[in-house]
DNA sequence: GCTCTTACTGAGTACCTACTAGGTAGTAAT
DNA sequence: ATTACTACCTAGTAGGTACTCAGTAAGAGC
């Protein structure tokens, strides 16, 4: 008197890109949720409707997935802020630089952000979580802050005294607001207020 | 043949207030480690020197401890800033809008905090760790966020346009420099970097 | 010296953690 | 139709999680 038979192959069989890309997704949305520390593989794979096993048999291990969270938000952000920027494909940072101004590129950046409450609200989680040396993403984040803070500075080169302070300054005051707007989306507009501030920032930018 | 005496009692016995004060220094630094989630019983009870249930005896449960950090905190914060901005114990946020300015609040919990980056690490861990509604100190940093908005607004009260709106401004500042502060220490100097931007923000603050 | 309180321990519970080994079945190419 | 491939499963491991219970000993008050 067996209890049950073994009902295996209830759920669909997908193609390891879409199933991928679903992983991505999920997790992506978990991290945001609780961070890498507070993350499980289990509930990963309760959003997939996989099993753990079948879900490290796409990602490896946990730190993996992380690494392929955060490679696929990078390829994704590059893409979507250049079209936002109206800069075609292949533009590089330099080119970008003569025909694009901090406080336009800036602009972009807050209005696409303010649609993606979700993707800024992981990378909000984990720029604080991976201060940890000991974290999988630290180094991921550390190159990622001098990385920014260097394409700001170069989208101001040549047009103010110190670029790269403007370029910390930039990357701070975005990263604060957004931590406010997380917490109370309803009061703070995020494109609203970084209207409001960013002038005095770029007080002593040319035609700005 | 039993492989050891059952050697207990060789770590010393504190007193409850003792072992509180010490539980919570440990915490303190754990927690701006490895975040909330990424804490253990375990770990903290290794710092104190304690097995796991004699950490329980003192603080019942892992959230309860987390509170009491916090509230530790609250109290240490509250009586340092009023030293350091010069005013005597039971002075009101009323009282001291008369006494002293914005910027000058602002330079006082910049220096201090550049002298206590563990502490920051603890508050910018969990603010974003706490954006999770389900996170045990959600609304502890809720109401902070709007504490700490409305206490700087106050000390612009009459001598901006919008005090809450500036109030913002220099919490998001504060908060983003910490950053990236707190990744990298070496290249950026809290003090100076404060120094550089904040004068932008205060730009409409008379005599300032 | 005795009693009372309490800081603390050892042992255990029920459950979750990432991860592995080995197998099964759906699918596509031949 | 058979083979090869692979998406995914069941079962299990070794270790961690917060937390409980019942007891013991250190120290304070008498």
């Amino acid at each position: 008197m067996k209890t049950e038979p073994p009902r295996r192959r209830d759920r669909p069989r997908l193609p390891a890109a879409e199933r991928r890309r679903q992983i991505i997704e999920v997790t992506t949305r978990l991290i945001a949720e609780r961070g890498f520390w507070g993350l499980s593989m289990q509930d990963v794979a309760d959003g997939c409707g996989l099993t753990v096993p079948g879900l490290l048999h796409h990602v490896g291990t946990k730190d993996s997935l992380l690494v392929a969270v955060l490679e696929h938000r990078d390829q994704a952000d590059n893409r979507s802020l250049a079209t936002a920027l109206g800069a075609p494909e292949g533009t590089s940072r330099d080119d970008l630089a003569g025909a694009v101004s901090l406080p336009q590129a800036c602009a972009a950046i807050v209005r696409r952000n303010a649609a993606q409450p979700e993707i800024v609200r992981l990378f909000t989680v984990l720029e604080a979580e991976s201060l940890d040396p000991d974290h999988p993403a630290h180094d991921y984040f550390k190159a990622r802050q001098e990385n920014t803070i260097a394409t700001f500075a170069s989208l101001a080169e040549g047009r103010v005294a110190d670029p790269e302070t403007l370029g910390r300054q930039v990357m701070a005051l975005m990263d604060g607001l957004q931590i406010q707007w997380l917490r109370d989306p309803e009061r703070l507009d995020l494109v609203a207020a970084w209207a409001a501030v960013s002038p005095a920032l770029f007080a002593a930018f040319p035609a700005g």
